[in-house]
RNA sequence: GGCUGGGUGGCAGAGUGGUUAUGCAGCGGACUGCAACUCCGCGUACGCCGGUUCGAUUCCGACCCCAGCCUCCA
């Protein structure tokens, strides 16, 4: 099945025909840590997993790197005003990501490179930019000239005057050209620095990004991901470094853009503030329910976060996991079931939204048709057919992999142990077939007080605790 | 100002030149001892104005409005 990506480069949809069929290579951008992130943070994430699984699905190798930028003002400012040690607050919040966007189901990259890391592969790289003539040294800095690279600005789609008009920011005096960005800057004794040839210093945002694909994917990869506010500049700048320090023309052939979360009328963002982090979403959500929502809206669009897209997804999932319920299917073991399966155990309506530009709420609906599918279903076997389906696009999505059972038990606030639920269902029903329809509902407005749900079904009564 | 993307039913959010998105919420019915679960049905959705067309929410043009980037940012 041919996979279609919308490419930044083009302004386009296009066919992904990668450099090596029998090697993908993807690079996503992943933060800064300086503290915790928020769930705008668990957007690429997110997405960029649900790629990384349709992708080792359809191709034999994929080497998926995720960076985290352990290196930059924002972590010394953080470390400094906590008193502590740069590189103890950057690792403790790398830990923290980690363990945020595993909730979220996100599987681990192949490699997950850090900037502090990679400082040879830096220094080689700036001094390859020099000796090419694309930067130069001034004033303890080293600087890529924008000027000498003829393609800059083809990724985010500006001329170099349009980007005069917007330059809002003062201009360092020993830049060439405004729009020279730095590769390299001088570190004082209070800062983490790294002897270089041009002084102890530390490097800049966008090198950090090039010399880790380079050293982990090589001088040309198939997708580069992050998100849209990243464009312009650090993408472009990423590309215009690479494209000149590398001997090979092409950098990047697939450029992935995720939208914004908003929150409110504004984009969600830390500089303005109107953030929630992953963190505390956590305390009232599981992980999957941010997941869902996350993944209601196309990639590429801005998706308006709320309580009310919580509630809907949540709910929304209840959906799924009831009609697995009814289909008597256990889920829960599928993550080691799915991983290897072949192409044919996925439902093709799912794997069709997928590859139509990871269209994810097409194919979210499309488990909603096979949960239906299954509620309208009297024959065992199909129901087993179509649950086994239903987990499997659930698993390409990084959903649905609770046991059903559970998922509607082990939540909310229930205040029964389980012996006792058992013994009053047992007693309602003795009263219901001794037709003392008092005494039974008194037992089920007295579970109901206590946080549980009955339904009778023909194979008895089953229960959940309430949403939390 | 430049460059992107968008305005779809109460809400979220896909998609399409003429046929049901999907989910949540609401209403009516079936099932049920009553509920819950589930099923069936319903509400005349496509910013505005023109154009093309037998027919446009879907193509073209103008207009209005919104968001993102142009500074750190996922």
């Amino acid at each position: 099945m041919d996979l279609y990506l919308h490419n930044t480069l083009s302004g386009r949809k296009e066919r992904f025909t990668p450099i090596d069929p029998r090697r993908v290579t993807m690079y996503v951008c992943g933060p800064t840590v300086y503290n915790l992130v928020h769930i705008g943070n668990g957007r690429p994430a997110v997405v960029f997993d649900v790629l990384f699984r349709l992708l080792r699905l359809l191709y034999p190798e994929v080497v998926y790197a995720r960076n985290i930028t352990d290196v930059d003002d924002k972590i010394n400012a953080a470390a400094r005003a906590n008193g502590e040690a740069i590189q103890v607050l950057a690792d403790r919040y790398a830990a923290e990501y980690e363990r945020d966007i595993a909730a979220l189901g996100v599987l681990s990259p192949t490699v997950e490179p850090r900037a502090t890391g990679h400082i040879a592969e830096i220094i080689d790289m700036i001094q390859a930019l020099i000796e090419r003539g694309h930067a130069y040294e001034a004033d303890g800095h080293v600087l890529f000239d924008v000027p000498s690279d003829p393609e800059y600005g083809s990724l985010s789609h500006r001329s170099l005057e349009d980007m005069l008009d917007g330059a809002r920011v003062e201009v360092a005096p020993y830049k060439r050209d405004a729009k020279d960005f730095v590769l390299w800057k001088p570190s004082g004794d209070d800062l983490p620095g790294w002897d270089s040839p041009w002084g102890r210093g530390r490097p800049g945002w966008h090198i950090e990004c090039s010399a880790m694909i380079r050293k982990h994917l090589g001088e040309r990869i198939d997708i580069h991901g992050g998100g849209s506010d990243l464009t312009f500049p650090h993408h472009e700048n990423e590309a215009a470094q690479s494209r000149c320090a590398n001997d090979s023309p092409e950098y990047v052939r697939y450029w992935l853009h995720n939208g914004m979360l908003t929150l409110g009328q504004e984009k969600m963002s830390k500089s303005l503030g109107n953030i929630v982090t992953i963190r505390e979403l956590l305390g009232h959500y599981p992980g999957e329910v941010l997941r869902y929502a996350l993944l209601s809206g196309h990639y590429r669009s801005q998706l308006a976060w709320s309580e009310d897209l919580l509630i809907q997804s949540q709910r929304s999932l209840d959906r799924l996991y009831q009609a697995l319920r009814v289909a008597g299917t256990s889920g829960g073991v599928t993550s080691g079931r799915f991983a290897d399966a072949g192409l044919a155990a996925f439902p093709q309506s799912v794997l069709a939204a997928l590859c139509d530009d990871l269209n994810t709420p097409e194919a979210l609906a499309a488990l909603h048709g096979l949960a239906r599918d299954i509620h309208q279903s009297d024959d065992a076997q199909r129901r087993a057919a179509l649950s086994d389906a239903l987990l499997a696009g659930g698993w390409l999505l990084g959903i649905l992999g609770e046991e059903a059972e559970a998922h509607f038990q082990n939540r909310g606030a229930a205040t029964v142990d389980r012996a006792e639920i058992e013994r009053l269902i047992r007693a309602r029903n003795q009263a219901r077939r001794d037709r003392d329809f008092k005494r039974a509902d008194e037992i089920r407005d007295e579970l109901a007080a206590r946080g549980i749900e009955l339904e009778d079904t023909r194979e008895g009564t089953r229960w959940k605790s309430s949403e939390a």
